[in-house]
DNA sequence: TGATGGAATGATGAATCCATCATATCAGTG
DNA sequence: CACTGATATGATGGATTCATCATTCCATCA
């Protein structure tokens, strides 16, 4: 359920990020980011997700109510559109971040991944 | 599960909208930017969130798997610290976001917010 | 109006996540 | 070493989310 429009702010914005904790959702998002016009029919998410269409649906239902995307029906066909820049720049930054993050720990990685509590006592020299 | 670092990349990014998809980790996150250093020990955070501390610590530990916070222990203390400035950057955009979006819909929210798909005829005078 | 195609909704197990409790580790102290 | 305070991990019901299926809605065209 989403929060009211009183509810503190940390659980407003938790929320969002609910609604982008999905890979279908994330392609969906950087499908529409980069189409022109930041907007795209549903024709068209769902050749190129591959999705069935109630899942892409749905999944378009959520990103609606979470307010992340708008929606326009011309004739028989729905386009959607993000509805903010501050989409896109999330997503931007999540890839900045994460390529980063790799790149930058690709050793530790190996170490740490998520081996049981192994927090190394001399970190390896090479 | 974490996915490999050779998953696709909207799988990875959408991990890590996933750890950032909750009040309480929002909470941490932003008590974490605004203290010096963006960092601070695991006592203040108990103190500031008020949650039980077994249950901070669970959430603490999902930031670390996410790779979103990293952690160093003094004495048997131990301090957390943002791990990218990325992140402090999501979290500054998505008030951006939301802020915006609340401020700019008022009166949609009043209509559609997640009534049983009462599309308005009339819309509320009041 | 009836038929057609695109899109949305509803309902259902399976999987995941959350909150709570109990227990364990770790570092310092007596 | 036993003890204490701080933090972390494990296990357990209860709630939420996901994927799939069937059904419904909406607009166009014959």
């Amino acid at each position: 359920m989403l929060p009211s429009a009183q509810a503190p702010l940390y659980e407003i914005k938790a929320n969002l990020f609910k609604g982008l904790a999905h890979p279908a959702r994330i392609r969906i998002l950087e499908l529409l980011a980069a189409a022109p016009g930041e907007s795209a029919p549903v024709s068209y998410l769902l050749a190129e997700t591959g999705l069935e269409a109630s899942h892409l649906s749905q999944h378009l239902a959520t990103l609606r109510k979470h307010r992340v995307v708008t929606s326009v029906r011309s004739a028989n066909a729905v386009t959607y559109q993000l509805a903010h820049p501050g989409v896109s720049q999330l997503l931007a930054i999540a890839r900045t971040f994460l390529l980063d993050s790799l790149a930058g720990s690709r050793e530790q990685l190996r170490l740490a991944q998520q081996l049981p509590a192994d927090h190394l006592a001399g970190g390896p020299a090479s």
